[in-house]
DNA sequence: GTAGATATTGAGAGCGCTCTCAAATTCTTG
DNA sequence: CAAGAATTTGAGAGCGCTCTCAATATCTAC
């Protein structure tokens, strides 16, 4: 089937090329019985408007990319990633973006493809996870002007000048935290992670909860995983050395890590350790018995950063947005 | 920083936009001198080629789609897409490609985007990965001129003309049973899957073994579940009640669910009752003890397609490509 | 019914690239 | 060193769209 032209739609229609080029752009000032004509036989013939030629003239894609810098190969493993992108897909599907993917598992790869995804023009926008804090591809791109939100905060360093989306992950550790103390526990450790900005807010929430009820920090109870099952297994081993009455864990798949280490140790949760995590995965439902977690509304975060792109694209950069997602009370989760 | 065109390039360097262009496409025919001058000037400015105006020109986009149909709400529970996604992903960047993502959570979706997909001319080819055999996105396509590789086998009807990439779905699953036989286990149930070409041919290389060492099918020990632990964990419980030896699940994660079913039980893992599963996750290390597997080359599978993707795209659509992806014996995973 | 205002349409000039074709340059070879 | 062959370069015509500007059609009010 032989791709039409707008030149041939407005042919058929008994119209113009530019005729038809309103009509599909929804401008106002066209007669009615006009613009139906031009509609049916658009509909008629499936035409399409051909994307390059569009993107040349109007100098906008509509391709949102997303990228996800230094990723490391097993950083899949956590659904975390995989919620990220489907939420984006669905968003960027509704409002009639295409969503280019970008992962990149060594910097050179990332090298060699940065530079066509900013210079090109292939790219209206970008959609950055920033989560390692050695991370530079957002200092890179941002002498281009290309616009872009990140999800997850910001250095506090360039801060200002950054749109962002995140997850109130200090709230959370925090809550996660005083949700322990409640409970009464007092030796409360902590699994870990470094090199991550939301591990670093985590950390500083669950420090604030404990300074806020006089409670001192045991930096011999608090222990650095990865973001893997696996690394809160080893954490766990470690930390139960050191005899935690609860733990709180950076990510569910840390958490039931943990919990794993607690069984073979012939402990039981809740009533010898108390774990809480820190995602809303399904995962955390399937534990035994389910994992009190967090609620991280990560699928909102996808849909809230497309959004904030498309408002950053169509009216102007400046200012920076800034948004936060409320995180909920850590409870235990229902089976799925 | 403003961007350049070809026009500009080839004033600073002193030549035609013409020359520019043909050093920008490695074609021969140019003095070693003026490309050496030319590259020192693209080098230099950092100049990208506009991709919309190249895909006017050339009609080609250098851009796949990755489209992934009917994609149920908790699909990626299952790391399976984020493994495919993430090959195709580095694969597409390995040549130059870029990927765009179509998943779609409902059929209002898929039919709304769709047609841009393929009509647009914003994509060079695609790769589906068509799971579900409800699924009507490939037969779809097929109408447009639009090249494509299916990941996972096609249903036979259309099996001839149609491109994909699959892993032997059938021999895994062939090995898998005959392992359990080995291990001399007699009463040996599936934790199958509805719905899924790959699953039928699970079932189907199940049951070859079996007939092979002429030993019964027991339709009573087959519980069908869906691609999650929870589905998994629930199938094992009412398969339990019939009492198997050993177990063969349709995917790690199924197995995991059924490992803690059986826990719940009382009974232990492989002593009393033997599960192998299939896939070859990170997930399937973690367990405890360390699942039994059957290796599936799942990231092989993804930088196949993308290979074959663009084998197409270069020479000719036909004749179909059909490529078999050879399945790893069961074994038990390592830690990792 | 007509002038003036307004709504609707079409023509034309790009957007920045590729690709063909012809011109200019360089290389052979007798 | 000239003539022909081969190599290297440039000019020009699109690719299919958007967008401005001018032309035409329609409407309003007197």
């Amino acid at each position: 089937m032989k791709r039409l032209t707008l030149e041939e739609i407005g042919q058929i229609a008994g119209v113009s090329r530019s005729t038809v080029s309103r009509v599909i752009n929804g401008h106002p000032n066209i007669r009615p019985a006009v613009r139906q004509r031009v509609e049916d036989v658009i509909r008629q013939t499936g035409y399409q408007p051909n994307s390059a030629a569009r993107s040349l003239a109007s100098s906008q894609s509509r391709v949102f990319g997303l990228v996800m810098p230094s990723l490391m190969q097993s950083a899949f493993a956590d659904p975390y990633y995989p919620m990220v992108i489907q939420a984006i897909s669905h968003a960027c599907n509704h409002h009639d973006y295409t969503p280019a993917l970008f992962l990149f598992q060594t910097l050179e790869e990332e090298e060699k493809t940065s530079q066509r995804i900013v210079a090109s023009g292939m790219i209206d926008g970008l959609i950055v996870t920033a989560d390692t804090i050695e991370s530079t591809f957002v200092s890179k791109i941002q002498q281009y002007d290309i616009p872009f939100v990140q999800i997850g905060r910001p250095l506090q360093s360039s801060i200002a000048e950054i749109s962002y989306v995140d997850v109130d992950n200090e709230a959370g550790a925090y809550l996660a935290a005083s949700h322990l103390i409640q409970l009464g526990y007092r030796r409360i450790g902590q699994l870990a992670t470094a090199h991550n900005i939301a591990g670093a807010h985590r950390d500083a929430g669950f420090r604030q909860a404990l300074a806020d009820r006089s409670l001192p920090v045991d930096e011999s109870l608090i222990e650095v995983s990865d973001f893997s099952e696996a690394g809160g297994y080893d954490a766990m081993r470690a930390l139960l050395e050191r005899g935690p009455e609860a733990v709180f864990a950076h990510s569910d798949a840390i958490a039931l890590g943990a919990i794993r280490a607690i069984r073979d140790r012939g402990l039981k949760t809740p009533n010898d350790i108390a774990v809480v995590g820190f995602d809303d995965m399904p995962l955390a439902a399937s534990a035994d018995p389910p994992l009190t977690t967090v609620r991280q509304p990560i699928y909102r975060t996808g849909t809230l950063a497309v959004e904030t792109l498309i408002d950053i694209v169509k009216t102007s950069p400046a200012p920076a947005r800034h948004i936060a997602c409320r995180v909920g009370h850590p409870r235990q989760q229902r089976r799925g």
